[in-house]
DNA sequence: GACTACATATGTATTTCACCTATAGTGACC
DNA sequence: GGTCACTATAGGTGAAATACATATGTAGTC
């Protein structure tokens, strides 16, 4: 429970997050047009939310493992001004595993609706 | 990304699932009436979905966490057959810990649909 | 008595993620 | 030519959430 900050006595600021949320928002973003790690970083939030402030760290990690399951492909740019950065673009299995995670967030957005439903039924609606 | 389970070559299922989702879930059913925590094993996937199966470990231990944060209460009845169950009832203040997490969750689905609807553009609509 | 279902509880491993530090190249300034 | 700020990538660590496994007791049934 300490995940939740104090806001009262007795009352806690609630989180409703997705789990690996960052993952699809990547994608999207690649799918979009192909970039390098930190242009992602400043792009993510858009899609994620302020408080989904992105960590560089895990960002790279991500990345990285993300070539290596051959869902991103990434090449060296040395020829903009700046220091080299590593363009990643989308490959196929990554915009069908774009694909897969549009119909699981779909699902997601359908239990949540349920659950709402049920609660304002709970409540009795007054409508 | 050993979480995601193999599905085909290069391919992987996927699940967007809601942080600490079955809280809220735990809290909807005792809103609706007092029950006991096996109970709640088996009423918590009608609302949380199949995949997400609850263990029964971690929702005892939710249980007794809630209590010590005085969201829900509980008192042994040991008045019906079989073992003595532990009867959970919401309080006052997980009654209002439901309308944040309710909230949240509307946040979240707006987040999802933000998402969605942006990838939608990508594709070219055919509306 | 052996077996199964109900009910509560604890132990431990794994995964995800936040926070922090490290390294290294670039460009600009003095 | 040193050092300072910025861009870019990378690794270490620990806490929280969750998955997997085991323990303990009651009650009914065959």
């Amino acid at each position: 429970m300490r995940s939740r900050r104090p806001l009262g006595p007795g009352e806690w600021e609630v989180h409703a997050r997705i789990e690996r949320f960052v993952e699809p928002v990547v994608l999207l973003l690649l799918a979009e047009r192909p970039m390098h790690g930190y242009e992602l970083l400043e792009r993510v939030p858009d899609l994620a939310g302020d408080d989904r402030r992105v960590d560089l760290g895990n960002l790279y990690r991500l990345l990285r493992s993300l070539e290596e399951e051959g869902i991103v492909s990434s090449e060296w740019d040395a020829g903009l001004p700046g220091p080299a950065k590593r363009v990643y673009a989308l490959t196929d299995a990554g915009r069908a595993l774009l694909e897969r995670w549009c119909a699981a967030l779909d699902e997601a957005r359908t239990r949540i609706s349920a659950f709402i439903d049920r609660h304002e039924q709970g409540k009795g609606v007054t409508t």
